[in-house]
DNA sequence: TTGTTGACTCCCG
DNA sequence: CCGGGAGCCAACA
């Protein structure tokens, strides 16, 4: 019963909630072993300028998560979170625990290491 | 809905 | 190396 033309629902979905599935979609993928960049991450979503959405998607993950969030780092292959709460040292422990190396700057050689479907 | 914050990236000094 | 500013997008109060 709709005497009225008033659809239903006339919008799209929420697509925020549906970028961060999307985003851990794309992260789910990416192997043992290697990295991915945020920006990296966006660009399979095709939204090549949303680096920083990934990064928020990725912050607002439970700790028991089964999203392998710390394979993703930043452009130049350094991570970028904040350690604070000893979060980038764990990050950088569970990837050094995959065979990811570190060198003295504490970057991992994207060329190297760096995934692409 | 608006404003703020931040696990980004790019550009310039 | 360290700042500041801009653009971008999502989470949160």
């Amino acid at each position: 019963m709709s005497p009225q033309r008033t659809a239903p629902h006339p919008r799209a979905p929420r697509p925020t909630a549906d970028f961060s599935l999307r985003v851990y979609d794309v992260v789910r993928r990416i192997p043992r072993g290697r990295i991915l960049s945020y920006g990296g991450v966006a660009a399979l979503l095709g939204s090549p300028r949303a680096a920083r959405g990934v990064g928020s998607a990725l912050a607002a993950l439970p700790d028991d998560t089964d999203v392998p969030w710390w394979r993703v780092v930043n452009r130049n292959g350094r991570i970028s979170i904040s350690n604070l709460h000893h979060g980038a040292t764990l990050q950088r422990a569970l990837l050094e625990g995959e065979g990811v190396i570190f060198d003295a700057r504490g970057q991992a050689d994207l060329e190297r290491f760096g995934w692409e479907p």
